[in-house]
DNA sequence: CGTCTTGCCTACCACGTGGTAGACAGAGCT
DNA sequence: AGCTCTGTCTACCACGTGGTAGGCAAGACG
C-alpha cells in the first residue's frame, strides 16, 4: 500500500534512475547493475522489465522525447503573436532543460554517441516544431522585423545547440563566470543574444566600422 | 628509415589515434585493445608508452590544449585593432574545431564526464585569452561600439560552447539543413549571430515592438 | 667482447560486464 | 482447491576489460 505509494511504479522508477545515471555517466559509463542498485533491486529484476541494456536507453530516451513533444506544441500554439511565439519558445525550451539539466547531458551524449540514431529522432520528434519556428521566422523577414541575411534553421539549430549546450557543460564554464550561479547568467545572455541576432534593428548599424 | 618516415613516433602515433577513438566513442567507450589495434602494436607495448588508460587520456587532453594554446595567443596578438582582433579569435577558433571536428568532440565529452578536471584545466590553457577578449569586450562597451548590455564573459562562453556544439554534433542537425553541407551553413550563422549580437547597431532598435 | 637499456612481445590474472536459467512467492481466477 | 501469471530472486556463464610478469631481440656503449 504505502509501499506502492512510495515506490509508484518499479518500471518508471528505473526510467528515473537510469536517466539520470545515463546522463551524469553515459552509457558505456553506467552498468545496469549500478542502475538497478539505484532502484533498489537485483540486476535481473530491472532485465525483466527490460530485455537489454540498449532497450532500456531506447525506452529512456523516448520517454524525455515525448515529454518534449507533448508540452512545447501546447505552449506554442498558446501563444499568439509571432514575436510571442518565439519568445515563448526559447523560454519553454531554456525552462526544459533548466528543469533537469540531465536531459541536456543525456542529448548531448546520445548525439555524441549515435548521431545517425539521434538524427532520427529528431526528424521525428523536434522537427513539428522547429518547422513551425523557422515559419514564423521567415515571415518576420518578409514583413522586415526580422534580418534578412539570417538562416532560418541554422539559426533554430544553432539556439538549440547553444541552449544544450549552456546547459549541460554549465558547470565547466561556471567558475570562469565568478560571481554570479552561472547558469542563470549564461541563459540570460543566450537570450539576449538570441534576441539581438534575430531582428532587425536598422540597415545600417553604427558599428558598420568594426567590419570589412 | 622509411619504416620510420612512415611511423614518426609510436608515442605520438598513439595519441593520434586515442585522440580520435575518444572522440569518436568516448573513454569509456574505447578499450586501450582498440587503441592499440588501431596503431597496430600489442595492448602491452601500449601500456609501455603509458602506464595506464587514464594516463593515456591525460596525456590526449593536454597534447590537445598545449595545441590550442600555442596557436591562439600567436594569431590574437597578430591581429591589430579590437574589431580585427574579435573576428580573428572567432575565425581561429572555428578553424582549430573545423580542422578536426574530433577536437570539438573530445572536448564536449570530457566535459560532459569530468567537469571538474576540465575546469581546472581550461582555468589553466584557456583563461588567458579568454581574458584578452572580454577585455576588449569592455573596452568596445566603453567606446560605445559594443552592445552595453552585454555580459563579456558570459557572451565569450556561450560563444565557445556554441562552436564546440555547432562542429561536435553538427552530423545532427545536418540533415536537417536539407541542401548545404550543414557545418559551413551552421558556422556562418554562428559568426552572423556572434557580429549582431555584440555589435552596437543603434540605440533604439526598429524591432523594439517585438519585445516587452 | 659483455652488459645494459629500449621497446615490443606472449601469457596470464582478477574482475566487472551483460545476459540467462530456473526456483520461488504471491495474487487472481476458475 | 488447483492453476497461471507476474515479479523478484540466487546462481551461473562467457567474455572483454585494465593491468602485470617476464621473456626476447636489437642497438648503444664500456
Amino acid at each position: 500500500m504505502n509501499v506502492e505509494t512510495h515506490q509508484p511504479d518499479v518500471r518508471s522508477r528505473i526510467l528515473v534512475e537510469a536517466t539520470r545515471l545515463f546522463a551524469e555517466r553515459g552509457y558505456d559509463g553506467t552498468s545496469i547493475q549500478s542502475v538497478s542498485e539505484a532502484v533498489g533491486i537485483r540486476r535481473p529484476s530491472l532485465l525483466y522489465h527490460f530485455n537489454s541494456k540498449a532497450e532500456l536507453r531506447d525506452a529512456v530516451l523516448a520517454n524525455m522525447l515525448a515529454y518534449w513533444k507533448d508540452t512545447l506544441p501546447t505552449i506554442l500554439t498558446a501563444a499568439t503573436s509571432g514575436g510571442d511565439r518565439l519568445d515563448k519558445a526559447m523560454s519553454a525550451m531554456a525552462k526544459f532543460f533548466v528543469d533537469d539539466p540531465n536531459r541536456a547531458r543525456l542529448l548531448a551524449r546520445e548525439m555524441l554517441d549515435r548521431p545517425d540514431d539521434m538524427r532520427a529522432l529528431f526528424r521525428e520528434h523536434l522537427r513539428p516544431w522547429t518547422g513551425l519556428l523557422t515559419g514564423y521566422i521567415r515571415m518576420g523577414q518578409e514583413a522586415g522585423s526580422v534580418r534578412s541575411d539570417l538562416d532560418p534553421e541554422a539559426w533554430t539549430l544553432q539556439m538549440i545547440t547553444a541552449a544544450i549546450g549552456a546547459v549541460a557543460v554549465g558547470p565547466v564554464g561556471g567558475h570562469m563566470l565568478a560571481d554570479a550561479p552561472g547558469i542563470p547568467r549564461q541563459l540570460r545572455e543566450l537570450v539576449r543574444t538570441a534576441k539581438a541576432s534575430l531582428f532587425n534593428p536598422r540597415p545600417q548599424p553604427a558599428a558598420a566600422a568594426e567590419e570589412s
